[in-house]
DNA sequence: ATAGTTTTTGCAACCGGTTGCAAAAACTAT
DNA sequence: ATAGTTTTTGCAACCGGTTGCAAAAACTAT
């Protein structure tokens, strides 16, 4: 039975609307009271609960932090950030890990029922309208790594993909690769439609580029590495730009299987700057988050 | 303004608490009004509002998962096997990210304001005395990855340090390596102690086995490969035992950087089976994860 | 039809807080 | 001391649910 704000108020002899207000920031208390009662809590180890304050108030801090990501290793650093960012904002990250088998709509009804403040959805690989499903909820939510222009509805904050793919075929260019190519994610993935369209873009205006792409079936280690070996085998190119940095690891480990070596024979840019990246030894084109800061702030409406 | 009891109550032209019971599993209902309230329900599209019941019923659901190994990949892992765990218990995970700063103790507030169910603390840097706090605090506690025999009053789940220990060294002189060292994680570490008390116990009693073992500053990829450099100037053994796999990915980018080749000249044996494991080749000795269920029975207590 | 038993229902109090409103207390000015 | 003004306090109702208890309804048996 912990201690109540009830017991608090008995043992300082006040109101519990006394208690109450002396720990509420703002509220009209002397500072006679405040002292008082503060004295009391600690005597008695008081510490509100916060599910009843949010019954009242309708706010409960809690944000739903929702993915599918749980295989891709960047994806620990994003909820490093996010679970710190969150916090330091006095905020709890409730987390969901969206399988495959659940449906979604069930995710939906189920943050509900925690009436969190808001969702954070951060996944590139999940459908857009899974996000308007919490618009349609009435839930303020922000789809991270999402495509910028799809629903202006929904808050969605992530790199500029199409520029990303720009900056990578440039790179691979500026460093003497004539012979280029794109080895993406999954097709249907939108970060990847949209960093194939910005590597096409400065490719085909370059002047002697000769380039191709391809797809690999998911952002995985080995997908990577699968489509790494095939190309190989087929039609190689003298620089590829991976649309991630597993990817990019997976497709070093195919090369590492054949005599070719990197960067001398064949030249692989990845794309994330994941901390594991340093592990290997290559250079990344990229833009870090500064995501989090965009994400809060717009989560704060 | 979401739909609430009351609502339903009036559209069904019954009380609240009928409206209440038709929702509650095992509650005396009839079956007609069961249908009654449901169909009204349906209509207006009612959620339970899971805090406000919980302020009755004392159980919330939420269960806390406290780590500070946000760094470390195979934590990725951990993460999704226990945020799906809970999942399908119906419990949803609310996590705190310990970073250095904050101090435990408002860990153990929060969570507390919170009113978890109860608390997972997933990391073997953390002090016991950590873990103690919570069941001070009258929350049950399971405390993942930490020193089995240090309290008995906290669930602890884990693997067998000593045990992997023992393996790995048996191991290594199966392989046929006569000189062999640890190349643990930090010296402080309970499962460092416990993996080296192991190794040792083997290595002394096996006979013309010379042994040695050296501590890495944390589990890191840095740390593994700032070790292994050193050992290499110094004293290479012909066959390690990497308390981690981080360690021994660090540990084989160091030889990497040699002449040296693996397992050729120089043996490594990780411990954890993560995923990444497989992106490099090399064959790991290891107990995987049965602690889901372990912990999770644990915590119905 | 009647009395006894079992099931279903609603009333009212409660969980642990917050908040508008009016009364009480504390100031201020004369 | 008195009246007017401002600040502080407590009462009581509320947030959205649950639950013990007694009354009502539905059965059963005769």
């Amino acid at each position: 039975m912990p201690v109540t704000l009830k017991d608090v108020a008995k043992r300082a002899g006040v109101s519990r609307s006394a208690v109450s207000r002396a720990f509420t920031d703002g509220a009209s208390v002397s500072e006679k009271m405040r002292k008082k009662v503060e004295k009391a809590a600690f005597e008695l180890g008081y510490r509100p609960n916060a599910l009843a304050s949010s019954l009242t108030t309708g706010r409960t801090k809690l944000i739903g932090l929702i993915s599918n990501n749980f295989h891709n290793p960047i994806f620990l650093e994003v909820f490093d950030l996010f679970t710190k960012g969150l916090q330091e904002r006095g905020l709890r990250p409730l987390i969901v890990n969206l399988t495959d088998e659940t449906a979604p709509e069930n995710s939906v009804r189920l943050l509900q029922q925690y009436s969190v403040d808001g969702v954070v959805v951060a996944s590139s690989t999940l459908s857009p309208s899974f996000a308007k499903a919490f618009r349609d909820a009435k839930l303020p939510v922000v789809h991270c790594f999402g495509k910028n222009s799809s629903s202006p509805e929904v808050h969605v904050v992530g790199i500029d993909n199409v520029e990303a793919g720009r900056m990578a075929a440039r790179e691979l260019i500026g460093r003497g690769y004539r012979k280029i190519g794109f080895l993406g994610g999954p097709a249907k993935a939108t970060s990847t439609q949209d960093r194939l369209s910005g590597f096409l873009e400065v490719a085909k205006a370059t002047k002697g580029i000769k380039f191709s792409h391809s797809f690999a079936d998911d952002y995985s280690f080995d997908a990577g590495r699968k489509e790494m070996q095939r190309l190989l085998k087929s039609n190689p190119q003298e620089g590829y730009f991976c649309g991630d940095d597993v990817l990019s690891i997976g497709a070093l480990s195919a090369i590492g299987e054949t005599e070719l070596s990197v960067p001398e024979d064949i030249g692989i840019i990845g794309l994330n700057d994941m901390e594991m990246a340093r592990w290997e030894n290559f250079n990344l084109t990229t833009i870090h988050q500064p995501i989090l800061q965009i994400i809060n702030s717009s989560i704060e409406l």
